[in-house]
DNA sequence: CTGTTTCATTGAACGTGTTCAATCAGATTG
DNA sequence: CAATCTGATTGAACACGTTCAATGAAACAG
């Protein structure tokens, strides 16, 4: 009887020499930076050659990708989930600084890890696209139980106002790793203040 | 007596050299793309040695900014000055469209464009982020003088507005070269509307 | 059990961006 | 005018990312 649920040695082989493969990746990225490590510094670390590096990886930005997302979109998804009842622009604030701290986590590469998510290509542009669909619509979905428990005017269209929340957080992100915006979240919190300032219940215009 | 107004040879032969790599690092990279184009085609086509491309760029991100840099920003400076007195969206909407066409006149350059000048380093992260704040500051004048004739409520600050519309503005650059957002100037346009929404002088809430 | 197929692994070769010592030409000085 | 200084130019060397033909090991078929 064929076992259907026991992967056979090479793809166990297989999985094993990727998981070492990314491991190496992502510790020679996080250390070094993006430029500061190499393929074969890589490859050394993982034990393997820059043949089989690349193997795991079409190129060294996919390598990057590769190494990193699960991790980032793991934040991701839990800031989300833990988006709640109390003050609107408090629960956001909590969520942009959660993902703020993932990549203050890794100083030496959070400006290319934002830089070549935001520009990746082929796959990996979808999947980063999908993953700020995901954010948007998540965003959203919270704007309208908002919306419901009249915390917010049910004039406001919610996904409207999470493109526009995205807008501010990758725009404070991107200025954050520049170095022009010291306070990314404060940044975006003023921003969507202004922005949902006549859609709160209260606003007195 | 000295002449102070006429440069010697050397100094007229190192900016006529400089414009002549420039150009063709600009006629290169539009032709084939940035990773299209290399330093030794850039030098073949300007007529000297590979060191030569680098001693007046020095890399090849550095290059690609002091080719194109100037026709932007003129591109921009051009699109600001013509803000005028008509509504405050069609105003704007023009000035996104204007920087769009700019990008769209070279699709082979646009997206490397836009991602190395929001990620510039160094003396470039320092142009490119006064630029935006020169855009930022524009947009907020030109924000202030339409509350001034009326056109807008008085109680929206311009220079939040500005930023706000500057984060939609490149969030929409960037969908659009990565072709998640076929419509930037739209999706600007929505955006800015909701953000604008309850502050224009015949808002109904 | 053996031959064949499949796929992982290897590492040298290649093209690239970047560096730098050597050379050359223009400017300056005495 | 010659010697010296200064800075532009050169292009080979280097390290890098990527490619690919060769090799080896696992899987499969008979």
């Amino acid at each position: 009887m064929k076992q259907i649920n026991r992967p056979n040695l090479r793809v166990q082989r297989r999985e094993a020499t990727r998981a070492t493969v990314l491991e190496a990746a992502r510790d020679e990225f996080e250390r070094l930076g993006f430029d500061g490590a190499s393929i074969r510094s890589i490859a050394a670390r993982a034990g393997v050659s820059v043949g089989t590096v690349m193997h795991y990886g079409s190129d060294k930005r996919v390598l990057l990708h590769a190494a990193l997302f699960d991790e980032l979109k793991r934040v991701i998804d839990r800031a989300l989930r833990r988006l709640g009842t109390g003050p609107v622009q408090d629960e956001l604030g909590r969520l942009a600084r959660a993902v703020l701290r993932a990549y203050a986590a890794r100083p030496a590469l959070s400006r290319t890890l934002l830089k070549e998510s935001l520009f990746a290509e082929g796959d990996w542009a979808q999947r980063f696209a999908q993953q700020a669909a995901d954010v948007a619509a998540a965003v959203a979905g919270f704007l309208t139980r908002a919306q419901q428990r009249g915390a917010l005017s049910a004039h406001l269209q919610p996904h409207v106002a999470a493109a526009a929340w995205l807008s501010f957080f990758y725009f404070a992100l991107i200025g954050w790793v520049q170095g022009v915006t010291p306070r990314p979240a404060r940044f975006v919190d003023t921003l969507m203040a202004q922005h949902l300032g006549a859609h709160s219940p209260r606003a007195a215009r």
